[in-house]
DNA sequence: CGAGACTTAGTCGTGCACAACTTAATCGGA
DNA sequence: TCCGATTAAGTTGTGCACGACTAAGTCTCG
């Protein structure tokens, strides 16, 4: 343990509840649980309903770009795509111009459900509890954590 | 949109990137992608990690009480201790005093792990790459959420 | 041009996570 | 005492997550 890391109070013990990475796994598993009633009556799992939010923000996106936005593998993201196809909010189209590319666009269908999951986020956010001022500083935390993480 | 939502500035948006479900998930998943080198080398996942450090605390509890700790369900745990037990790190025996029950203890070679994952949360910590302050800020908001989330 | 490097999706195997259910043991009150 | 309710662990089925790998298309440079 280092000088810096002793006197600064980071945690270096063993002891669940000390752990930040557990706190987090946590607090992640506990969103999807409670996301789940209200996915339900959409017909979506939570990473289903975290691919359609980055189409409705722009349809035609590629299984890579969908990765990007999302931090997910192809091997994540095609069995989910397919099922997501066969329930008919999806269609998968190979690009013209570059055939190793496979365009994701909605169904008229899956740009409907739009409208059902409008009362979603704030639902969640009131669940949630926080102050706005919470909110956001647990925000901006993960994102730092995050690209820490991930930039390195 | 409740007035007090709407100037708060909480998001009801169906922007992937305004929402802190998402910024939890990513913040979630790059934290254990961050461990699996160092678990590997222990040959443990994140979740069976999980469950040593609860073992290193306190040996001898049931899985109820693992569950409890980690809020996992049996269905999820006892698969994971069918597969720590036959990699030689814990014994599963039935409780004499009630059989229902399910003792976990360590064996002499899941005892002895503690001494090689004693790095491991150093590590992860100067990973993270937060201060003290932001450290001890995110572990008490994500407590804080979880706990909203699952008392109500 | 043409061969090797690279990129994109996708498959496969393993291990969670959880809902719904089953089995077996224990408890508690009439 | 005994029988219905409760509790504990486990099974099954579905859907992620990800590493390792494959197949097919595109690029690049000699």
């Amino acid at each position: 343990m280092t000088t810096a890391a002793r006197t600064s109070g980071l945690s270096s013990s063993l002891l669940l509840q000390d752990q930040l990475c557990f706190a987090l796994y946590a607090a992640s598993r506990a969103v999807i649980a409670r996301y789940r009633p209200l996915l339900d009556v959409l017909g979506l799992t939570y990473p289903q309903y975290l691919v359609m939010l980055v189409l409705w923000e722009r349809d035609q996106v590629s299984v890579r770009e969908l990765g990007t936005a999302l931090q997910l593998e192809s091997s994540t993201l095609s069995p989910l795509l397919k099922r997501l196809e066969a329930n008919g909010l999806i269609r998968r189209e190979r690009r013209v111009d570059d055939e190793r590319s496979v365009a994701i666009h909605l169904t008229e269908e899956g740009t409907a459900l739009r409208d059902k999951a409008n009362t979603v986020p704030l639902a969640i956010a009131e669940a949630m509890g926080l102050t706005p001022e919470q909110h956001t500083a647990a925000k901006d935390l993960l994102r730092l954590l995050t690209a820490n993480l991930t930039t390195s």
